[in-house]
DNA sequence: CTGTTAGCGCTTTCAA
DNA sequence: TTGAAAGCGCTAACAG
């Protein structure tokens, strides 16, 4: 006599049974009241609230084959650059009929392909996902699923669909010039959690410095851990060590860049006059910190609003914009690399 | 002849055709390969690379009456304080067969609201909620909903259903017990983003104070704005400004403790000597700051963690545990409030 | 404006 | 070990 199986929640036969109409009315009702004359909403809804009826998201989206989910693969939660990302994501989505679902990497490319796999076969509405550096097989699977997808935060050549970000490399490079210009000439690299991103910049640190013939590879400590500013500290120490003559760090992050200013506190080492310090992605503390900190700004905000609007445009029909936007970068000057009275 | 509904892409069934078996054998060994004679199970699996299907999560789900996604609303993914939280939760998930599905509300009741009533309709294997302040009905559709609830962060009388953190009201009373054994009298509170979790602080600070009969409305500073180093500068300004005597701070976050230290260096103020700062929850930051700053150490990951294993355990059918679990804290005495010798 | 019928893609049930 | 039939809760399609 009892349903051979269910859950025991009220589905929308239960409030059609209950409010006497069919099935489909309370369906449309519920997507839109207009399509369903007052009189009957007014039953259906009394037969909602008394039988405590709520849709379910899933059955629906199998029935409609439409899915509202717009997935999100960062592979930090801790790091602010992506806490700033999924802001602009969130603001941006917030007026539209998605829902963001957001999953974490940890920086490992395994967990990205089974999270990639997880959604693929959860068909959201979009995908986006951190960086360039998928693995072929999630790219082979995104590819034949026809999921709308966005990588972020990097730009490069060959996207999987679209792509939005900006050159680390290049941003790398506007540091090494800038702490020239001021005069500083044995610069050294800090960085921590050597995902592609970072290495991405210690390349361009690299790169610009021989061409300025003043590389030396002592002038780099870098580490798998992940970032603090203890750490900061941590690694000013070891460049001390590994070169007393420093007179400036570039550091892969602005955690780093605190720390290291701790550090020079602590040791009494005149910032900016006997140590230059440059961090990366201008966090809100840089420009608050005594001395203020030079750090590259990047539109971690942006990015995410871009993402989330290409993929409106391509679910409608009209993306047409380019495959990779740059937002580029700014190098914000402050106090800790003022070497030059300008 | 086409298919009158259908996404276009293979189906359990398809590949059930291409293989030569019944649907209901591809679906076995989906789940449990063992239940396959290997003959078929290769059979199979290369239907399945053939025509590069991908199981549909939510059909499964559907079919099964099961779903195995645990559900997070946080009011902040730019908050430190959740993402350790977070990253708990991640970690106790990772190897258990459910997944992680992340929502921000924004520190907004109605965003809660929808948030829930939108997870509900996914009939998640559960749900995991920051604060316990949540509307009436979201809690009378949770409590119908039946499905496990774990609010974290805060303890408090009258859990949904189970209820994991600590007393930030005694916490408060700890630091002002600290500051006062210190030799601190002049006691100010500085606080953003006023959340419930803020005001309990603020409320602590209070009752505190005025049992020391310390307490002086001019010594406090709070806004709605959100937490910043920046913020910080700002409010020990006005602090100072309302009252030029007081000698400490007790901060309502990290991040307005390290502004606070910040203004205290541009303005050539003694810390400790001068003004003693306090934090809260002890961000990893504020053991590397020069001086080093005491603050409210609080479980965060643990919380994360404690909130699965009990979800799993509720599941399971084998959750004894109390409703209400107090994770406490832990006063971290560094520097930034060393007044007394000792 | 409202209803009937036939699925969506998968799994349970029951049988072989 | 394998499969056929029925159904999870909902909606598209086509009537009326």
């Amino acid at each position: 006599m009892a349903k051979r199986r269910g859950s025991g929640r009220s589905t929308i036969n239960d409030v059609a049974v209950h409010a006497k109409v069919g099935a489909i009315t309370v369906s449309r009702m519920l997507r839109d009241p207009s399509k369903v004359s007052p009189k009957l909403r007014e039953r259906i809804e009394e037969s909602i609230r008394l039988l405590k009826y709520v849709p379910d998201s899933k059955a629906r989206a199998l029935a409609s084959g439409q899915n509202d989910v717009i997935g999100v693969l960062v592979p930090s939660l801790s790091n602010n650059v992506f806490a700033d990302i999924l802001r602009g994501i969130h603001d941006t989505v917030h007026e539209t009929p998605y829902q963001v679902q957001i999953a974490n990497t940890r920086y490992s490319t395994e967990e990205e392909d089974r999270l990639i796999s997880l959604f693929v076969g959860q068909r959201p509405a979009a995908l986006i996902l951190s960086g360039r550096d998928q693995s072929k097989n999630a790219r082979a699977l995104l590819e034949d699923s026809n999921i709308p997808v966005v990588q972020i935060v990097e730009t490069g050549a060959d996207p999987i669909d679209m792509m939005i970000g900006f050159s680390h490399e290049d941003a790398a490079v506007s540091v090494i010039d800038h702490l020239f210009e001021q005069g500083y000439r044995k610069i050294a690299f800090a960085g921590a959690r050597m995902d592609p991103r970072m290495e991405r910049r210690l390349s361009g640190f690299r790169t610009r410095l021989k061409a300025l013939d003043l590389y030396d590879s002592r002038r780099e400590a870098t580490t798998q851990k992940s970032s603090s500013v203890s750490l900061g500290r941590t690694l000013f120490r070891q460049l001390h060590e590994q070169d007393p003559q420093i007179d400036a760090v570039f550091c892969g992050n602005d955690d780093l860049a605190l720390g290291i200013l701790f550090e020079c506190q602590a040791q009494q080492i005149n910032v900016p006059e006997k140590i230059g310090i440059v961090g990366f992605n201008d966090l809100e503390m840089m420009s608050a910190a005594v001395p203020s900190l030079t750090s590259v700004r990047t539109s971690r905000y942006e990015i995410g609003e871009q993402a989330v609007s290409s993929i409106l445009r391509r679910i409608k029909g009209n993306f047409t914009g380019p495959k990779v936007v740059d937002v580029g970068f700014e190098l914000m000057r402050r106090n800790s690399t003022k070497l030059k009275k300008s």
